[in-house]
RNA sequence: GCCCUUGUAGUUCAAUGGAUAGAACAGAGCUCUUCUAAGGCUUUGAUGUAGGUUCGAUUCCUGCCAGGGGCACCA
């Protein structure tokens, strides 16, 4: 990569001044006009050298300039210290070439070679609305996965449903008291019916105190294999798997495995001996719990005081499970809300107690909420909003445009919100953003994307010649050039931090250059002998947008 | 009470300790006899607050203010 070559220049320049070498920093400066990168070397060693920053930067250029390489065709001091560096027209040349030679293996990388990781995402729960909620553990956690799996590593995408729990106690008792599990089976929106008897459920608790310790009782058969209990377990799971493949099937995701909580119903036991062995949970107020060294984080409920396991003891059991089938050395990342950081927090240090972990193969990458004006959404109360509603409003806007892509559209329109902020922050939702169909959106990039190609078609058509790549001769390379070729560390970056929105960003602005390009004259034009090269550099653009939209899991329309 | 997290134009978001804090939407003004106007161009407008560290702070540290989340039988 071209970073290799400038720092390799900097560091030669610094060895020659006799300088030790600080960290150093290339950065693409914000006005494009400062050069294509910029290090600040300069001003970080100009005290241990007690030389101002300019004049040490000036000494550094001297050297660099001495043994330019050809990617380089200036460099320059500017600012308060800054060197700058400005890449060659032929290097960007040279980009483009390569980037219609590898086409969709442009970005790929090698970084991950070797390397195992499980990303856990979506892992809605049986019985429950798939809500808005649930979009952006699936949108992201996709996301991550597509970005690891392009960056050489070997990803397993896995869906941890949430099928076990004190929950379907709860769930049982509603049905019997006031359905019929043969009623639901017939139903035409059987989710809906039992989303509605659980919030029954949470109502009628709050008047009659039995009804919880029924949930409770109804848990403990099902987790004894009682068979009717198991048997309604088994209807619902069912159901419910039925209509999450519906929405995967419209977002475009897909898992390589989906271990639910239940499976490791059984293999909790082994985790409770290796507790008990090293001693590290006590009895407290009759439940079973961990407390860690110093109240580093507060104590962690292995069992309940009536016995029966929770999630915290499933969760550890899970990530034993999958070290065990893996490998120790797979790196495990849960794409979960903010709201389990303390949890995720307690199950690492646990492990690492246990010895499941080391520390680092356990990362938790959280996201905030879709926050409503009334407050955080529940599905208890009832008011969340159901994805699949989004989805449909969202594809019934994009139809105004254009019928044929409406569902990609559509879609395309809800992840790209989704995907294109920091996700840790909380997303205000509302319509209006969601479904924005201009400026920063996905409709924005696939509808650059159909451009592109329909230019590429007129081409075509026109019989505009091949690129002969010896004889080019550019004085200045154009913004869009100037951007096409960070695409891969902008990947690197993404899959460094788990961040998708890198991606999202630099798409944006990658379709903005290339919107300013083509509002800049004719692009396939027989009379001009640099329209093989503008073609050639819109094929390079729809390669990677196409590419970074893969990435994020968003179609790219030939023709909208 | 303790812990975590977030405060950037009217709004929704960017910004690897760097240069004149970028976009988009909304507002104002241009721009389709031309490969897609879901586009392009111009324009108005912002770092919650008080300190500290630093050559340099939206970014790191501390206090305060304001939102959000979590803290024992839900997951």
């Amino acid at each position: 990569m071209i970073r290799n070559i400038l720092e390799k220049s900097i560091k030669q320049a610094l060895s020659t001044l006799d300088i030790k070498e600080g960290k150093i920093i290339l950065e693409h400066p914000e006005e494009i006009t400062n050069g294509d990168y910029s290090c600040n070397i300069a001003m970080i060693l100009a005290k241990q050298v007690a030389k101002n920053p300019r004049e040490l930067a000036e000494k550094i250029v001297a050297e660099i300039n001495k043994n330019l390489p050809k990617e380089i065709s200036k460099v320059e001091v500017a600012g308060p210290g800054f060197i700058n560096f400005y890449l060659s027209p032929e290097f960007f040349v040279d980009e483009n070439r390569k980037i219609l030679k590898e086409e969709k293996e442009f970005g790929r990388s090698k970084i991950g070679k070797g390397k195992k990781v499980i990303v856990e995402y979506s892992s809605p729960n049986i019985a429950k609305p798939f809500t808005i909620g649930h979009l952006r553990s699936t949108v992201i956690g996709d996301a991550i996965a597509n970005i690891l799996d392009f960056s050489g590593y070997e990803v397993i995408r896995d869906n941890h449903l949430g099928d076990w729990g004190t929950q379907f106690g709860k769930l049982i008792v509603a049905i019997k008291n006031w359905s019929s599990i043969e009623k639901i089976q017939k139903s035409a929106e059987p989710i809906k019916d039992l989303v509605a008897l659980y919030v029954k459920f949470h109502d009628e608790a709050e008047k009659d105190l039995a009804l919880d310790n029924e949930a409770r009782d109804w848990f403990t058969k099902l987790e004894n294999g009682d068979k009717e209990a198991k048997n309604i377990w088994n209807i619902c799971v069912k159901l419910s798997l039925k209509e999450f493949e519906k929405i995967y099937e419209r977002l475009g995701v897909k898992f390589d495995t989906a271990y639910g909580e239940s499976f490791f119903e059984k293999k909790m036991q082994e985790v409770l001996k290796d507790i008990n062995k090293l001693k590290l949970a006590k009895e407290s107020e009759g439940a079973y719990l961990i407390f860690f060294k110093d109240d580093k984080y507060p104590p962690m409920m292995v069992l309940k005081k009536d016995g029966s396991t929770i999630y915290a003891l499933r969760d550890l059991a899970t990530d034993k499970f999958r070290k065990e089938k893996y490998g120790k050395d797979v790196v495990i990342i849960n794409e979960v809300g903010m709201e389990q950081s303390l949890h995720f927090q307690q199950v690492i240090e646990a492990e690492k107690l246990l010895g499941y972990s080391n520390g680092h193969d356990r990362i938790h990458v959280k996201h905030g909420f879709y926050r409503f004006p009334e407050g955080k959404m529940s599905t208890r109360k009832g008011n969340g909003i159901w994805l699949e509603e989004v989805l449909d409003e969202a594809v019934e806007k994009a139809k105004v445009f254009d019928k044929d892509t409406a569902e990609a559209v559509g879609i395309g329109a809800i992840k790209f919100n989704d995907l294109k902020r920091e996700s840790s922050k909380d997303i205000i939702f509302s319509w209006d953003e969601a479904l924005n169909l201009k400026g920063d959106s996905g409709p924005y990039l696939q509808y650059s994307y159909a451009r592109a190609k329909s230019i590429l078609r007129k081409a075509k058509e026109e019989k505009i010649k091949k690129v002969d790549w010896k004889k080019i001769q550019e004085n200045e390379a154009t913004n869009l050039e100037k951007i096409l070729y960070r695409f891969p560390e902008v990947v690197e970056r993404a899959g460094a931090e788990y961040s998708p929105h890198y991606i999202a960003t630099y798409l944006i602005e990658l379709a903005s250059a290339f919107n300013n390009f083509y509002g800049q004259g004719k692009i396939v034009d027989k009379t001009d002998s640099n329209s093989p090269y503008k073609v050639a550099l819109t094929e390079a653009f729809s390669i990677v947008l196409k590419n970074g939209l893969n990435l994020l899991g968003i179609q790219a329309p030939e023709k909208m």
